[in-house]
DNA sequence: TTATTATTGCAACAAAGTCGCATTAATAAA
DNA sequence: TTTATTAATGCGACTTTGTTGCAATAATAA
């Protein structure tokens, strides 16, 4: 099924873009003017993941974040890398640095995350 | 206020240790024999967290695991290993390895939460 | 301009986790 | 051993996060 370019989509890829870190869906909902459903900014950032527009990352406060792929190619995704919680702010960003990690023999790894939380640089 | 050796505490504790991995609030419950209530089975948990007997994973389901201490000493703690929840059989167990991350100057870490999600051993 | 169907908005729902409060039962004190 | 103290339990109500069914709407294709 094709794609379609709705409002409550581009709104929300756009209060992505200008976030340079990754926001919860309260956090987009705060910023959208026209105030979209809550179920609809749900549906738009799992169809983005599923795209691979968008990386989702689920803080250890138990909620998602949705961040632009923005070292992502095409093909292939980079999502071996730390997010970093602020506990003060809240912010959620991402840490460069790509991880390597060797599992046990017979593990098969599918998804990774890693979450760090803490006093941001602005908070510290 | 001093802690008391009750039967809903004994109970759970001696499931954290016969499980040699993390269990939800949900599998304990359901390894309880007598039925004991939900607020009550988070209280302990979150007891046990407070007084370093058990360290919590927030699983990328947004769900609360939790895991005997077992290499931690008394006062030292050593929660920075990955760990590796099962997507067949969710099975959520420790990973031996200790992870160094080095951030970016100004942050300070305070938790750190490393999850790898995939196919166990034993289901694949 | 009309037809098709992806997407929205609403409401209802499920699950995870927390909290207040009266009751129960460990522990300490008598 | 009995009584007093208060930590912990059980129940119910509640909040938050996230999902789903369904009718209505609006992008896109015809």
């Amino acid at each position: 099924m094709k794609r379609r370019n709705t409002q409550p989509k581009k709104e929300i890829l756009s209060a992505l873009k200008s976030a340079h870190s990754a926001l919860s869906h309260e956090m987009i909902q705060s910023e959208m003017k026209d105030q979209m459903d809550r179920a609809t900014i749900y549906r738009v950032l799992n169809r983005f993941c599923e795209d691979g527009l968008v990386h989702r990352i689920v803080g250890d406060d138990g909620k998602q974040y949705f961040a632009l792929c923005l070292q992502c190619e095409e093909k292939k995704h980079h999502h071996n890398h730390f997010h970093f919680r602020c506990l003060d702010c809240g912010t959620v960003e991402c840490l460069d640095k790509e991880i390597q990690i060797s599992l046990p023999a017979g593990y098969v790894p599918e998804h990774f995350n890693g979450l760090i939380t803490g006093h941001c640089r602005r908070c510290s």
